[in-house]
DNA sequence: TCGATGTATCGATGAATGTCAATGTGTGAA
DNA sequence: TTCACACATTGACATTCATCGATACATCGA
């Protein structure tokens, strides 16, 4: 288990160069690879759509064991992986865990999969 | 292995409502983690953007498999697993198979990432 | 302090995944 | 036909993953 990856953060996640655009490095790779990775599993993708119809675009785990229809353990096993993907951020109120979207991080994602990136002025770092 | 799985196509993958755009179908979702889960791996990633970088946007598998440092089954692998996900396409020529990036479902994975979906006309359906 | 409640962690288990060596398949040239 | 080449498939293996029940941890109210 990976579990002393660093926390992806967006500056840790800084690759903005479009899968499109050339040649790869490694590690810019394998950060993607986790992001995606995170995106890779079809209960994630629900949670992440749960998160984001919830008022106020936050959701505790209490909220989203019925939807997805799985016991509490694994619905807090796929919210680690998603906060360890940087994709969503856990925010601790009283008793309850509460879950947001990183829209952000969405948006990296987004820009890096564009075939064709809007035109940036040159030296944009991201 | 889900191998009777239909294959994606554009038409199959016309879910075009952004994860945070509300509630997602669970049908929806599997189709999106599949092609996410494509790219949840560091040398899928490098494949397409080292298809992207050859001349003509198409590589064969004796191109690929030494900049990633793989047997070229593994890379046959995994060019499978790309293509099954629809993000990209085979094309035999004589003894060598040319593989595309296909652009269009790039931008449709990036459009369903995008937290703030451009002004679409109400009712497009994609 | 004690009990109830919301979450996280642990341990186990079956399934999926990445990788390779060996082998099979199809194509083009001699 | 025969050979060489490019690629796919198979079988095996170790690793990772998704899932659950049981349990631990933390917070709040009585």
């Amino acid at each position: 288990m990976t579990t002393s990856l660093p926390p992806l953060t967006l500056e840790a996640s800084g690759c903005c160069a479009p899968v499109t655009a050339g040649v790869m490095e490694v590690a810019d790779a394998q950060r993607l690879a986790q992001m995606f990775k995170a995106l890779g599993d079809p209960t994630r993708v629900r949670l992440l759509s749960l998160i984001a119809a919830q008022t106020g675009a936050e959701a505790c785990v209490c909220d989203l064991t019925e939807p997805v229809g799985l016991s509490q353990p694994t619905v807090s096993h796929h919210m680690r992986q998603l906060v360890g993907a940087g994709l969503v951020t856990r925010e601790q109120r009283g008793k309850w865990a509460y879950y947001a979207i990183v829209p952000e991080m969405l948006a990296t994602l987004s820009r890096v999969l564009d075939p064709q990136p809007l035109q940036a002025g040159p030296g944009s770092s991201c």
